[in-house]
DNA sequence: CGTGAAAGATGCGGCAC
DNA sequence: GTGCCGCATCTTTCACG
């Protein structure tokens, strides 16, 4: 699937997708040229999909980290399309995984501060039957959006 | 702290970060110098650190998403260092947070099936003595590193 | 902040092996 | 697949209004 320049190549993109690719070719020992058609190849092949740009939360007061824990009631299909067009709209939520085990979605959300946390927390409960919900708040981000090697 | 174009701008740089200035520049308003020196002003700051590549876990079999809950059971200042090393030794741990509630630590992990997450878990307690730890298996990512708002 | 411009760096593609 | 080379485009920086 991948050979291990492929992954190299991910692995430095990962770390640092600004770098030039003359830069990015030294490193895994390959021609600026052979080096661009990989990465027009990862793309095609749908594996790259796209650069962001990696942001400070805390210098912009985006410091508050919480993971909720929701356990819902009602479980029909239409239910449930109208529960995850709520929670996608809700832009503070940045992930949101539908788990097993004791509870049934996982949101991530990022914010400023409690009082905005508890206005977040009142619009995603305020339409919907939910039949618990367990927050836990983040301390402390250790690390986070580490790269993944392949 | 920040106005309304620096908003813009971050928010499209997170949507892609691989689009040239001049396009940048035009979706805001603004002549590309003029973007650019808004740009350099946001590094310079510190609040832009970095840019990365998104990239399709499943397309490389990536699929399995856990997140796992710990609580601790020795807390001294050696034994929390210890414990932080081996978490971030760990690659495919993608997420470290200390959280508060029932649990003391939270981490996300991406791996390809079971039996090589049960390596991970397996590395993870082997070493240390924890009190409890619950994982929780995403079964579907709805959402994942959704753009914030500022 | 805008315009204009200039220099250098970069992405991209063709070509040969 | 790879490397070499050139062109069009882009970034970066400047002066000036």
């Amino acid at each position: 699937m991948l050979d291990r320049i492929d992954a190299r190549i991910l692995m430095e993109l990962q770390r640092d997708a600004a770098q030039t690719q003359r830069d990015l070719a030294e490193k895994v020992g390959l021609s600026q040229n052979a080096c661009w058609r990989r990465i027009r190849n990862l793309q095609e092949r749908g594996i790259l999909i796209g650069q962001t740009v990696r942001i400070d939360r805390e210098a912009l007061n985006h410091g508050l980290v919480v993971f909720a824990m929701i356990r819902t009631r009602k479980h029909s299909a239409d239910w449930l399309k109208l529960f995850r067009a709520h929670v996608l709209s809700i832009p503070d939520i940045t992930e949101f995984h539908r788990i097993g085990g004791d509870y049934d979605y996982m949101l991530k959300i990022v914010t400023t501060d409690m009082k905005s946390y508890d206005r977040i927390y009142q619009r995603l409960i305020e339409k919907l039957e939910l039949d618990a919900v367990t927050s836990y708040f983040s301390m402390e981000t250790i690390a986070e959006n580490r790269p993944i090697e392949f």
